[in-house]
DNA sequence: CTGAAAGCGCTTACAG
DNA sequence: CTGAAAGCGCTTACAG
């Protein structure tokens, strides 16, 4: 690995002391024009491009934005983009990404803390976020920037600090409230029944049934005992076993909705005709099945954005919900 | 933020000098017992972490391995655990993972000469290679340290750098063995007809079609037109419409396969029984489907130890290529 | 507008 | 074994 160009050296090239150089750099205004366009020169005679380290030791700042990598295999679907978007959003501010891995829970405060104490990062971005959070908190009362996509539902008083989530309770009603407009009037929910039924599954799940008890529909729900196509399927099954099957299933996740779709067709059931099946994500699979999936697609570049706008200076309000986006498909037109 | 403890605050609270701070962290070996004790008290009382930043400048390692991040939808059912395992390997020796995006091909090249340019990084980890990938060649030109998961395919000479790849090829092979051992002559192939189909998912038909020759089977395959369970079903209808239908059909991911198991369902045909299905990637569609789907596990722990042993020494050989696994589930039940 | 000085918080030879 | 010195490559007030 060749020598790296530094200050020192342009300075040289350019016949100024290394100050200067450094003006041109961050404080362009307060250097004249001919001089600038010299130190211009050099810099670009020989290719020099600050030593990030150096500067960060200067500055006090890392330039690093720390983000936890979590262990969740159903939900990477759509977190693979969305951390693919977050970067490319914290890149336009001119910093970068340090991902990281920790301990779920309590255990994995410790390796937020040490990241700190190590000012290895500025700043966290937190997703994969659970019920009263501890890092929420924890960051928030030692004054450590950070935002959070996803809220922490807690029970009483407020989140702390920014956050940015999509209003799945809202999508789900607004997708009951289409298919019930399209005719249906029997509309069941597939949902998980373990973690992943606490924070935004419950709360999608919540936005079907109020809307269900409004519009005075029966309200029939199914859980899938893990995170799987297998899992939604014998909860369809059961449902279209009862003695009421839906003529509609909502499904909390784009995976439940391909097992629910799986079901269908194994009893010579057509999704979007004899059913209509709606996802949650419009991940790769959406697209992905025959016809396509009727999914509500998060707006990523948006909630990225707001993310990185919540961590560079304090926002009114602190929190916003973004709406998801109805995607239709053919597994249930239902088009305004 | 609170202000962070320095070697110095340590050094005053201890009675000894910066120095000797510093040996007891990185030489300990040269400092006496008692004192070493002294100073683990102070450092243990005041909960001291050395400043990365300023480590690294002093010993010019930025302590940071670069990895950038692709866009690839349908991959990131494997590179997600990937990522995750890979910043736990990296995490292991001490380093962490900074993560980017970059344009695809030779612009990319830009991103990846900032990053060293700017000492922002001390080595890189490739994925998501293509035939003659440029950044290798780039990379090992100027020295800078580098493994790549996956293969560039070169058309003559070898490979730049260290690599580690799964035998695609060896893994279909063993996959028509096995199924050929189980009774079928009739195994077809269903691969990915774009840029997919270039490095992986060739090597992956060539392993297939090469034993299918060698135990003089008929080679039929089809083609997705994109990396998508519709495309797969179209590819399964064709093979299952044509003049010798297939008993078995190979699929070059679990997406592809997924699509294909669908297709099967739709004709009442059972997969497992009348038709068996194999995927690849062991991600978590294939244990999410009715039954489970046979697939192949990629090492994810070995190959991300393999990569970081090549990052901190070369290794002899350059190369490794490590088998994989294959997961018998109900969909082709192919246990030895 | 420009440059000499001090400092960011460490490590690394090198004296003592 | 321990400590004074120099240095990593920048930035940031502050003189001139």
């Amino acid at each position: 690995m060749r020598q790296a160009v530094t200050l020192r050296q342009v300075a040289a090239h350019a016949g100024v002391s290394r100050q200067t150089v450094s003006n041109v750099l961050n404080a362009p205004h307060r250097v004249e024009e001919i001089t600038r366009v010299k130190v211009q020169a050099a810099i670009e005679a020989l290719g020099y491009q600050p030593n990030r380290t150096a500067r960060s030791l200067a500055t006090r700042q890392a330039g690093l934005i720390g983000y936890c990598l979590a262990r969740r295999p159903g939900r990477s679907l759509f977190m693979d983009p969305f951390l693919h978007a977050l970067t490319e959003a914290i890149e336009g501010t001119g910093r970068r990404m340090l991902v990281f891995t920790a301990p779920d829970g309590e255990q994995g405060i410790a390796t937020y803390a040490d990241l700190i104490a190590q000012r290895a990062v500025d700043a966290f971005i937190l997703s994969d976020t659970v019920p009263d959070d501890p890092r929420h908190s924890w960051l928030a009362s030692r004054g450590v920037p950070f935002a959070s996509f996803g809220r922490t539902w807690p029970e009483q008083g407020e989140q702390p600090g920014p956050w940015v989530d999509v209003d799945g309770a809202g999508a789900c009603a607004e997708l009951v409230r289409r298919l019930h407009s399209a005719g249906h009037d029997q509309i069941a929910f597939v949902g998980w029944c373990d973690l992943l039924a606490m924070g935004a599954g419950k709360d999608r799940q919540r936005g079907w049934q109020d809307e269900c008890a409004r519009l005075g529909l029966l309200e029939q729900a199914a859980y899938a005992d893990s995170d799987s196509m297998d899992g939604a399927a014998s909860a369809a099954a059961q449902l279209l076993d009862g003695s009421t099957p839906p003529t509609a299933i909502v499904a909390a996740s784009d995976l439940l909705a391909v097992g629910v779709v799986g079901e269908l067709r194994r009893r010579k059931l057509r999704p979007g005709h004899d059913v209509w099946v709606t996802g949650f994500d419009d991940s790769v699979l959406a697209s992905s099945v025959e016809g396509g999936l009727t999914s509500v697609s998060q707006p990523t570049a948006e909630i990225t954005s707001a993310l990185v706008k919540r961590l560079d200076a304090e926002q009114d309000p602190a929190g916003v919900l973004l709406a998801g986006q109805i995607v239709s498909r053919c597994s249930a037109p239902v088009d305004l």
